[in-house]
DNA sequence: ATATTGGCTTTACACTGTCAAGATGACCTT
DNA sequence: AAGGTCATCTTGACAGTGTAAAGCCAATAT
């Protein structure tokens, strides 16, 4: 039996693991559960049922996802071309998506959700890539550039999830960053 | 009880209306069954199981999505401005998966599957959006206008999909025509 | 006429999420 | 120190899920 306290962290690390292991299907509440050590309604005393912990699930997900966007930054010189920021935080978002897709796809099947802490996070997220296309905005609006990066990082990740090679190996790095360069102009 | 022979497309429309209806969860084995007028073990018979059923579903989904595409296309004067059948058929994608979400979430989540009818189709529904993107190629090479194209368009009917407004309603034209206009340049 | 096959139903099973009821134990009040 | 309260967690039951085995029934083939 685990420590008083500790079983939301617990009941959301199994979910975690439960969903990189065995994928989708492999998330039910009442194996989360069972890896969680607690018994099968102990989720629901915390999270109100399967939607609140799949929601918590996600939240903690866009917290690895944004560290990770945060984190690949960083290894770029701040004096480095703004080219290469931008490409290297849509690289790491393509990357996250390949490396962990089932949390992926969870994320962004729970974001119409009425959970505020969930949305913060996912917007937060989002702005992380957002701030790196104001260097190309120049004399144009900002809104279109920055959506049409979001999106075409997005539907490139989403088209690009389940490709067979394994997902540690890079994307074609080449070919996303000539897309990427018609895009920023 | 049904004709003989019919029960298959039977149960692909009761599963695309309950789809339309209820939304992801509403698509269930039994209830699509029931709505066809026949046992729960009957699919299994026609489609192997729930995951044959979902692919066939998926394959029905593609060819409607591909008809609106074309369609879509065929509303544009032949001699119109290039631009203007490329936003035509991208707005048409958008439009559809606003529309009918549940169902494009299902025709995508099935994509990675061993049914070539249902990958077939998927490909020759890309062709249509692929071959507008010919006209903006000039001295580039294609693949990468192609796959951003493509990808923007994905991630902005992903991103857009469960918006509150009701679908029915248009996506903002003006602001998806800017960004698609920086792409093609 | 008899056997075989395809199409479908019935039945049973393991598993799912949710709910109600109860057990346990820490904390607080008096 | 005694009693109460409350959050935490378990147990047990329930309706619903997908799948598999067995059987039924009509059409077809031999």
């Amino acid at each position: 039996m685990p420590l008083r306290g500790e079983v939301p962290q617990l009941l959301i690390s199994a979910g975690l693991s439960l969903l990189d292991e065995e994928g989708t299907p492999g998330l039910t509440l009442r194996r989360i559960a069972a890896r969680a050590g607690v018994s099968h309604a102990a989720p629901a005393h915390h999270f109100g049922g399967l939607p609140g912990l799949r929601d918590a699930i996600a939240t903690h997900g866009f917290r690895s996802f944004r560290h990770e966007l945060v984190t690949a930054l960083e290894g770029v010189p701040a004096d480095a071309d703004p080219f290469q920021h931008l490409l290297t935080v849509n690289l790491a978002y393509i990357g996250f998506a390949r490396r962990r897709a089932a949390l992926f796809r969870l994320m962004f099947d729970q974001l119409p959700t009425e959970d505020s802490t969930l949305r913060e996070i996912a917007r937060a997220t989002y702005v992380v890539l957002r701030d790196r296309c104001t260097p190309f905005v120049r004399d144009r609006p900002a809104a279109p550039l920055q959506t049409s990066v979001w999106s075409m990082t997005h539907g490139f990740a989403m088209l690009n999830m389940d490709q067979p090679y394994p997902p540690e190996s890079p994307v074609q790095v080449s070919s996303y960053e000539d897309a990427l360069r018609l895009l920023v102009g």
